[in-house]
DNA sequence: TCCCTCGTTCACAGCCTGTTCACGACCGGT
DNA sequence: ACCGGTCGTGAACAGGCTGTGAACGAGGGA
C-alpha cells in the first residue's frame, strides 16, 4: 500500500476516501457510504490481519457488539464488487477467529489476469 | 476529458461554454443556459464523483438549499437530451447519497454504438 | 395582449441502503 | 468423524434518496 496524500493505492485499486471514490483498473466503483468506508479502513492496513472489532470501530464509530455480523455483511459485498471489477485477484482474505486482511493475490496460480498488483 | 483554451471535450461530446453550445457526435444540442451550465460543469470535473453542493454552487452561484431538487431535476433533463443524441451511451451515474459522476460509458454491454468516447 | 420558453417547485413512485435474519457451509479441536 | 463455533450468502424490511411528469409564474418576442 502507498500513500498520496488523502489517496490509498493498493494492486489495481486507488482510493479517495475524501472524494468517496475508488477507481480499479481506471474504473470507478459503485460503493455504498458503508462499503468505501470499511473498503478504505482495510486498504490503509492493507497487509494485516484486522480484528473485526477495530474495522467495525473504524468505520461505524462505536465498539462491536456480540453477535453483530455487519462486518461480514459488507465484506461480501465488497468481495462481489472487487471480484466484478478485478476478476482473477482476491484482495480480501478470511483469517478464521481473528478477522480480515487486505492484500492482492490471484485467485487461481493458472489465471491469465493481464495487469498486476 | 481534455480542456483546449475554453473547449471542454469529453467522449463524443464537445462543449464550449463561451459560445453556449455544445456538440454530441457533430449535432448540436439545444440546451436553455442552465443546462449547458451543469453540463459545462460535469464536463470540466468528468471521472469525479461531484457532490450536489459543489455543482450546485458552480452554476447556480449560491450554496444549496436542504431541500432543493433543482439539479436532479437539471440532470435528469441532460440525460434526455444525452440519451437521444447519443444512444447507446450513458453520460451521467449517480452516486446514491453524494452526488454524480460525468463519464461516458456504454448503455448496454451489446449495444452496436459505433462512436466511441 | 397572447403565446411560448425557462426556471422553480411539487408530488408521488421507485430504487438504493443499512440492518437484521435464517440457514447452510466451513473450520479447528477432540 | 463428530461438534460447537465461525463464516458466507441470499432475502426481507423500513426509511431515506432519486427519478420523473406536471403545475406555476416570470419574462421575452410577435
Amino acid at each position: 500500500m502507498s500513500r498520496n496524500g488523502s489517496v490509498l493505492s493498493v494492486g489495481a485499486l486507488e482510493i479517495r476516501p475524501d472524494e468517496h471514490q475508488a477507481v480499479a483498473a481506471g474504473h470507478t466503483l459503485t460503493l455504498s457510504v458503508r462499503e468505501l468506508e470499511l473498503l478504505a479502513a482495510l486498504a490503509s492496513r492493507s497487509g494485516r490481519i484486522v480484528p473485526r472489532a477495530e474495522l467495525y470501530e473504524t468505520v461505524w464509530g462505536a465498539p462491536l457488539r456480540a453477535d453483530d455480523r455487519s462486518v461480514d455483511v459488507y465484506i461480501h459485498k465488497l468481495r462481489v464488487k472487487l471480484g466484478d471489477a478485478l476478476p482473477g485477484w482476491r484482495y480480501i482474505h478470511t483469517h478464521f477467529g481473528f478477522g480480515y486482511r487486505f492484500e492482492p493475490e490471484r485467485s487461481h496460480p493458472f489465471h491469465n489476469a493481464a495487469t498486476g498488483p
